[in-house]
DNA sequence: TTGTGTTTTACGACCTCC
DNA sequence: GGAGGTCGTAAAACACAA
């Protein structure tokens, strides 16, 4: 059992001295941290909060030192996780049932599970987190590939642009008085058909450049 | 040993629900 | 209105590098 010393006094420091040590909280404090307020204005009031001289010898700075927290005890600690596993929330019966069995109080209790259900929110919003983020670069990702096949199409379009323009510019000098429904050219050995549709509606630029050209 | 960052325990203020 | 929740934070406890 590990003992605290204060002046010529010895205290046992156990899971009954933390127990107690609540006790003393909260009629030093004079107050539940579940007064509840409900919606008066806000008036943050800072608490007094414990002082960390241990060389106090008068009543209250001895209940301020026997009111330091103390760290859990490992089993208490995987059975409350145990408990925590099962369900996250804490109704009073169990509660009640919790701290007898682990020998605290039941506020203890209560503000291990509070603190509890923080870090887990904290741990899922972590993960989350790291969820999406790894769903956006994945989208980043394919925009990027989106985007360089973007530019690689223009290129071969602008490509395309110049060789039709070249042949406009060739059949124009050619050209004849009467028009042709169709005609036939070669691109690099490749035969190229173009066929007259006149209900087609081609709203691509270089398109009606092209029978601009064609039909002058 | 000591300075510093992190984790744990505890609380005040406020909110929600019955 | 009370019980129990969240949120933000203080302070003790702890870990660890320098």
């Amino acid at each position: 059992m590990d003992q605290m010393v204060i002046g010529s006094q010895v205290y046992p420091y156990t899971v009954q001295t933390q127990h107690s040590h609540c006790i003393i909280m909260n009629q030093i404090d004079g107050s539940s941290s579940l007064s509840g307020e409900g919606s008066k204005p806000v008036v943050k009031r800072r608490r007094k909060r414990r002082s960390k001289d241990s060389s106090a010898t008068n009543d209250d700075d001895v209940a301020g030192i026997m009111l330091r927290k103390r760290k859990l005890t490992d089993e208490q600690v995987n059975m409350l996780e145990y408990s925590f596993g099962n369900e996250r929330k804490l109704e009073s019966g169990r509660k009640e049932k919790i701290a007898g069995e682990l020998g605290l109080d039941p506020r203890q209790v209560a503000v291990w599970f509070q603190n509890r259900r923080a870090r887990w929110k904290t741990k899922k919003i972590e993960e989350e987190y790291a969820k999406l983020k790894s769903q956006h670069d994945t989208v980043v990702l394919g925009q990027c590939q989106l985007e360089s096949q973007v530019l690689e199409l223009t290129e071969q379009l602008s490509q395309a642009q110049n060789e039709i323009r070249k042949l406009s510019e060739r059949l124009e000098g050619m050209s004849t008085n009467s028009p042709s429904s169709s005609l036939s050219i070669e691109v690099n050995d490749a035969p190229i058909d173009f066929e007259f549709v006149p209900e087609t509606n081609y709203n691509i630029p270089f398109y009606m450049e092209y029978w601009d050209g064609l039909y002058v």
